[in-house]
DNA sequence: TCTCGATATATCGAGCCGATACATCGAAGC
DNA sequence: GCTTCGATGTATCGGCTCGATATATCGAGA
């Protein structure tokens, strides 16, 4: 149980915070919510599932019994609904509190701000500045790491590490927007500068089609992951 | 040895293809090549080359046992310079001329394109637009998550949402540039439409500090993290 | 001298993905 | 009415990869 992630085990509670639910519809939402394309397995949700019920987070919560198919194998394998703990929501509290370090980093951050609207301004700007302090040392390496690719790699290798480069800037400068949208509102509202149908923040609006930007970075990470590290998404 | 994904394996063989190394410089360079931050970790990297070495595409290349400290474990633990055998130059070239769909994900897209430069022209134009079918695929169903995260999300996991779509997009974009150098550039050179100072292809160059884009994406890969891709500049 | 960081190889625990297996249900087609 | 197919639903297994850690040497600087 040692060094866990807690990313997965985030959003799993911040999505029970808001209403119960069951393991396939879990995903469903997951994946809306850290990300598209990426394809959360069962392989890690389900043991995810089970260690939050064994560190009572969760509590299985199987009402009437309704919809128990019983299967062939004379067994019962029913919907299992679960529900967030006592336990669980204080947990859920403190991981949204937790505006450190670990929160700047790729896959934490993400889950962050999915979960803005449920937090305070000052957790929020911690959040987004850290993040962007973050971006920047990354920035600074990858620049060196360029310079140097420029004299060992050819020109393929370099214009991809280029463009990366070019995808991290523009998430800083996203993160600049953001921001500013968070000081200037002050007062009140809590969305963000949605690109949409701009607010307070001056947005380009790409809207439903692009019209010129377009950028994304796999992986994530590593994206991000990569990976991912990984970015994009 | 089941499902190796290749995609290191590839990378170690490719760099090897050029010189002679050892495994800790072979991860610095892999780190450069493939992404910056994305920092590959020594429990990856040398199983990887032992797995090679059995596979008969790495020889342990020791010649006059040079920089042996001799150990006080009375033992010895020098330095071992990997080489590539000729069946691991063929097994790179195999790798090189797979234009297949393999070659549109995330992670091997990366690594096929940072060595472009070994390629023909057919087998660019095929994985560059392969990739760019790959990527119009995860728009629409990014697009379509973006529709359901409207209703159920709130103002932040929908901008968290706009960002990454936006990032593909960009990438698209990338990728269409590059697409058309290739076209125009049948005549001859190897090189991509180099950002810096663009070739035949209308950049609008953001150059080192950005103006008015940003986005990036958490996770990612995962990404990864990796990765990459990016924009001229 | 002592410490520190770079060089260098190696392993371990744990997270997570992708594939797969099993089982039910409703809708569509024949 | 029958069958097929895709969505719903829970679950496990193999394997890759990361992050941390252990060990050891060497050169630079305090």
């Amino acid at each position: 149980m040692g060094r866990r992630s807690g990313v997965l085990e985030f959003a799993v509670l911040g999505l029970l915070h808001d209403a119960p639910m069951h393991g396939y519809e879990l995903r469903k939402r997951l994946n809306i919510l850290l990300g598209t394309f990426r394809a959360l397995s069962y392989g890690t949700l389900y043991p995810c599932l089970k260690s939050l019920v064994a560190q009572g987070f969760l509590v299985e919560d199987n009402p009437d019994v309704e919809y128990v198919p019983a299967t062939a194998l004379n067994g019962k394998r029913s919907k299992i609904v679960y529900r967030l703990s006592a336990e669980g929501k204080q947990r859920f509290e403190e991981l949204l509190a937790d505006s450190g370090p670990d929160a700047w980093e790729d896959e934490h951050f993400g889950v962050h701000f999915a979960f803005f609207g449920q937090t305070d301004r000052a957790v929020r700007m911690r959040v987004l500045e850290g993040r962007r302090s973050r971006l920047e040392e990354r920035l600074e390496r990858m620049r060196n790491s360029l310079a140097r690719a420029r004299e060992r790699f050819d020109d393929y290798t370099v214009e991809l590490q280029r463009h990366g480069l070019e995808s991290v800037e523009r998430e800083v400068r996203w993160l600049n927007e953001l921001i500013e949208t968070e000081r200037s509102n002050r007062t009140g509202r809590t969305g963000p500068a949605t690109g949409g149908d701009s607010t307070a923040v001056p947005h380009k609006t790409s809207d439903g089609r692009g019209q010129e930007t377009g950028s994304s970075d796999p992986s994530g990470p590593p994206y991000d992951r990569p990976g991912r590290s990984a970015q994009e998404r």
